[in-house]
DNA sequence: AAAAACTACGCAACCGATTGTGTAGCGTTA
DNA sequence: TAACGCTACACAATCGGTTGCGTAGTTTTT
């Protein structure tokens, strides 16, 4: 059943010693044609696969990259990482993937496994729950690349991408107020994420452009539990002044607090509007979608973040920060 | 930067062995209490890390697991995959995912990828187009253990995991009648896929067995693309007696199906209803969703599978080929 | 006090490749 | 024909660990 076919076992075979048969199956000019042929062949016959771990060992290079990021059951995420995967195959890398579930202590181990791992390079979507960075300093210490995405830390020395949310957040929110909404809330997300600070930026320059007064029952944050997001949308909706409006922080959040205004009886796109961030595509099959959604192009994201990974990965002598911006869209539907 | 700390260099500023640090670090009983803190101090000063490629080397495994599934944004897949990471991570091992976008070719590529690679065993989830498994045979002729799930072949000497699709389009077409609905289309996968004969397989049984003579021109074959969808449901609705109720092969099916019958005017769960597989978590933010749908429980086929897998890979002498079905269940919607 | 038994390491082979260098054997050149 | 140069391999170190076995030096046993 296994194949341990070594090239020592090719050289036993052919009476020859496993460096001319290394240099026979890199077709190497020194080696002869007879011999170079009698190598391929037996070779062949003996299902020969070169042992990557050994291979690996030599060139101190495992061609292996991490991502670490919260839930690989976000489409969000996944197209991320499908387009991750993407590149990397067509580079020569694979991908290990490790979801942090949005918990700091498991981000840390996962983080922590993929060094041990061997890994390259890291890619990284920050946890929400994550507010101490020192578990990429350690990567770091080891020279082990890594480049946040979306979620980035902007105070490591690392590379990063992601869209500007605050520019996201102010055409979302000029859009419900051209739609003559003048009671927006805002459902943000926890406040250790950099993002949520973003949106906020944005509304309050929003409001604060068109001298609207911000009402702070309308700013809620929610850890992006379902349950969480339903109890804020409620309280929201329990104001003597309920929001005309809400932007979400993204799409689920949106879904799930579109269902709460559902079940009270709410039309949405009629008694209260939503925007959100993410342009997920599913919700093109919904009748009554958010309104308006900031696109954040993920595989755009993922493509990038790679590419900047695999030349820091193979030019670590050049290596430079850099901070890329992938151009947000605002999404109106229907 | 980079840190190149290996036991040689903290064997050579202790002034002993390699052989001593080595068995040091695993606190080893034939190593003198002194010599062993001695280790454990300067390593853990000059932030040593086991290099894994040449322990992997030694031990003659990757602890890397391959999954190949064909996209990683269906959320089937992602879940599934989400489900695989939990248990690896919780055994020691890593996954590296690879998608075979349903394309056949890519599919051999990406397994070979992962023997190359060096994994310890695969997980696959069949492309739709594959059509021969000679790349399978290749990666058991290598000793390389194999499990699949959902979209299995069961041809091969490998374990499976999958549900019983033909009970599960039984349940569902049962149900279907049972609203009073007898002109029943079923929109179906790719021949090629196993998956697309047992919901057939179903539907023509419940039709046989209340004698309702089965229409041709209500059973069509998808290749899952949303065009192919949009036209073959367009071709169902042309029908001079088009369905009352649609059975499709997934949910993604069915939302591709349905936004044709809106298009159209038609009204879901009232002038045609809808029954699918999957049960995708996001048709409960649809406002009318497929009336019925199969659910398939991705996390405990995912689970299931790298169990069965991880057992074979540490206990390759016990391996007996296992076909596990998973139960499914008739959601019925609202 | 000599033999036996430990203790605490060192030595060296090994995992499966890659690669710099050394060298037979043969044909060329002068 | 002796010196030289090629061709086509072999030898051996190396990547960074693990592990069986051997053995000084010390302690315990008789």
């Amino acid at each position: 059943m296994v194949n341990p076919t070594t090239m020592k076992e090719i050289a036993r075979q052919l009476g020859v010693t496993v460096s001319t048969v290394s240099r026979a199956l890199q077709n190497h000019p020194s080696i002869g044609l007879r011999t170079r042929e009698r190598v391929h062949e037996l070779a062949k016959r003996l299902d020969y696969v070169p042992n990557p771990t050994a291979i690996n060992l030599k060139r101190r290079r495992t061609h292996n990259i991490g991502v670490v990021l919260p839930f690989l059951t976000e489409q969000f995420f996944s197209t991320a990482i499908s387009a991750i995967e993407d590149v990397a195959i067509s580079k020569g890398y694979s991908v290990v993937v490790m979801q942090s579930r949005n918990d700091y202590e498991r981000e840390r181990l996962v983080v922590g496994n993929l060094v041990k791992h061997g890994v390259d390079g890291i890619i990284v979507s920050l946890a929400s729950e994550t507010q101490n960075n020192s578990h990429f300093l350690e990567v770091n210490k080891h020279g082990i690349p890594i480049v946040f995405f979306d979620r980035v830390a902007r105070n490591l020395p690392n590379s990063c991408v992601y869209v500007d949310v605050t520019a996201g957040a102010i055409e979302a929110v000029e859009f419900l107020l051209s739609l003559g909404l003048s009671r927006i809330a805002l459902l943000n997300g926890p406040g250790t994420l950099q993002a949520t600070d973003e949106r906020l930026k944005g509304y309050v320059t929003v409001m604060n452009r068109h001298g609207i007064p911000i009402n702070r029952a309308y700013v809620r944050s929610v850890n992006l539990s379902k349950e969480d997001t339903a109890k804020k949308m409620g309280e929201l909706l329990d104001l003597p002044e309920p929001p005309q409006a809400v932007l979400a922080f993204n799409d689920y959040v949106a879904l799930d607090a579109m269902q709460v205004c559902r079940q009270r009886g709410l039309a949405i796109n009629q008694d209260i509007y939503f925007g959100s961030f993410s342009n997920l595509p599913f919700c093109s099959y919904l009748e009554h979608p958010p309104i308006a959604s900031i696109e954040q192009f993920p595989h755009e994201m993922g493509t990038k973040a790679i590419q900047l990974l695999i030349a820091g990965i193979e030019n670590p002598e050049h290596f430079t920060r850099e901070e890329v911006v992938i151009p947000h869209k605002l999404i109106v539907r229907q």
